[in-house]
DNA sequence: CGTTAGCACTCTCATGTAGAGAGTGCTAGT
DNA sequence: ACTAGCACTCTCTACATGAGAGTGCTAACG
């Protein structure tokens, strides 16, 4: 509706107050009045001639009033371009860095990826969420199949990242306990290293190729092992510190609240807004028009992808009122990317954990 | 403060009317007027009787009113009374009992969990919790070893009932994965059909007894099962169903909500309520004074065991305002903890699970 | 003696009004 | 180009008012 591409239009002192602005609402909640930023800006000038300002602001798309004769409040056009070349990130201070790699060091998987979310939500205070990969996407470091009880199998996948995912797998005919063993050595040395993706698709090339002169062990083998390795095709979510959010002005309502909790039930809907950060390096933010989550609640994400080497695993981050610290979470956010990275790559890849 | 052991002061009048409150008070969640029971009551008795039955009810500790000229509600003595000898308990509808058994089928024992408490929220409209078995308690399945990196093992243990748990453990020296197969089988054969907290226990006698003349393999074997079987201490808890909470009427403040939500990120602190009701067959009930919970909140928790054989692994319950059909949700309750009991019973010790 | 009708009393809740306060937009003056 | 001043708008709070709901009590009734 209004130009807000033409970012010429914005004078260096329009930045200025525009700054001012966001950087007041973030931290007071409350719209910001031409006095406010006149009295406590910078750059001396009155409260007038601030208003003509945030007059234009609001032409562009940037401010905008809840009702006439209130101050005026930052739009989602407003943080995009704040974060994108207003910002100053301020580092993580080194004393909640200690605090992150000690908290993420050592450990199962799935430990890692619970403290991970209590950390990102107690030291943004903020929401924190982690999606954990899709086994199909991990590799292979071992397999396993225990007998349960007549034709039953439990089957247990690990990945070389240490995630693990279990199955009950029912069998054409019962397999003693020795011969159960036998594939999982077997498969687990034929297949280590490789995604589980690759090894459904090989396995299903082998069946078609040699159906017919397939010995009965073979034949065992490749059963067990199908139905076996189709463990964990949708990632699952860790989710810590949603009554955070609870505390923030923007859900004095009960009716946003419950709206915002009947959102979350639906973990799909999670995986699938953060997942859209997966791709490219660095730390995304969505606000507001960007996710229909956070459209109707005025809420943000801020997440980026974990990884082990090049491989994406999942995607952490947190889930906030629009309003919020960006200068602080933005490298939250990334350092903990990062540390999760490293923990992970640590932890099941034989480099040396010490490090203080 | 009253005589509420002496229930002998309630004629049948008095409790026909004490019932018809509770009823209606757990249908509309307002103050129910002398007005309403006289109008719906069965019995033709006038508003002006029935204010005279319910003052004597307020001063047996009965009832209570929010404020003068306000009507009534049940304190958490009647509700007791109710529920130990006026309420009259619907049986599970056979369409409901259908839809759990076939939710509560087949899977692996964690899946179990997860759709215990999504139907237990699902059909009581109230907040669903499940509290899984502490892994000590189990009886150990299998164990296996599994190499990550350098002196790093992958521990996972497996109960008889198809409980998981799994932990990384450093041992004091590289061991090669065939070692760690053989030991994992030793283990396993040695062991099956112990809980792990005796295996704990006679290791460490072992241990004792047996130290100088260890041979490098015993040593390495008695170093990894001490590690391995310590998994898994505390129990955990699968909750469903919050967002239920906050169509309730009593949770339209937002205060409320909060402390709700932060009482349930403690939960150390569920776990310990729900234990309460391990013991004993049948379900308990904990209304508000009961604990510290719910007595804040005017919540009260309907909680059951669930066991394999004589063996209780853990509990499973509702959560809500106290004002709860508890007509329909103590049988609820009762179903499934049967239900799940059954389902963990045949999937894992060989019962035949077809029956239609 | 139990039951009921009537009535005064109390308390809550919704509504309406008034005034204060905050903030803006506009205009005229510097 | 900036600022001071002022009228205007809108929200928020406090307060008063009245309706409604429900009780407790008392006196009358069968």
């Amino acid at each position: 509706m209004t130009d807000l591409k033409d970012h010429g239009k914005l004078g260096s002192r329009d930045r200025e107050i525009l700054k001012d602005v966001i950087l007041t609402y973030i931290l007071s909640a409350d719209p910001v009045s031409s006095r406010s930023v006149a009295k406590h800006g910078k750059l001396g000038l009155s409260a007038a001639s601030i208003r003509n300002v945030m007059a234009d602001l609001e032409d562009w798309g940037y401010l905008m009033q809840p009702h006439t004769s209130a101050g005026r409040v930052p739009t989602a056009a407003a943080y995009h371009l704040f974060i994108g070349s207003m910002m100053e990130a301020r580092a993580v201070p080194a004393k909640e860095r200690r605090y992150i790699q000690e908290n993420l060091k050592g450990g199962a998987a799935d430990e890692l990826m619970g403290s991970a979310s209590h950390l990102l939500s107690e030291l943004s205070s903020q929401m924190g969420i982690v999606v954990t990969p899709a086994m199909g996407e991990t590799v292979l470091k071992a397999v396993d199949f225990i007998p349960v009880s007549g034709r039953k199998v439990l089957c247990i996948v690990v990945s070389s990242t240490g995630f693990i995912d279990n199955k009950v797998i029912e069998t054409e005919e019962e397999i003693p306990r020795e011969e159960l063993v036998r594939i999982s050595n077997h498969l687990t040395e034929s297949f280590c290293g490789h995604t589980l993706r690759e090894i459904r698709e090989r396995l299903l090339r082998q069946m078609v190729e040699e159906r017919a002169q397939m010995d009965r062990v073979l034949a065992r083998t490749i059963e067990l092992a199908r139905s076996g390795f189709s463990v964990g095709e949708t990632p699952g979510v860790v989710v810590d510190g949603a009554s955070m959010l609870l505390s923030k002005p923007e859900l004095s309502d009960v009716q946003r609240v419950r709206r915002m909790f009947e959102a979350f039930a639906d973990k799909a809907r999670l995986v699938k807004i953060l997942s859209q950060c997966i791709q490219g390096g660095g730390v995304r933010v969505l606000i507001g028009e960007d996710s229909e989550l956070t459209s109707e609640l005025d809420f943000s994400v801020v997440a980026t992808a974990y990884a082990v080497g090049d491989r994406p695993l999942g995607t952490l981050g947190i889930l906030g009122p629009s309003r919020m610290d960006y200068e602080k979470i933005i490298p939250l956010v990334n350092f903990l990317g990062e540390t999760l990275s490293q923990a992970l790559a640590e932890a099941f890849s034989g480099e040396p954990p010490e490090r203080r």
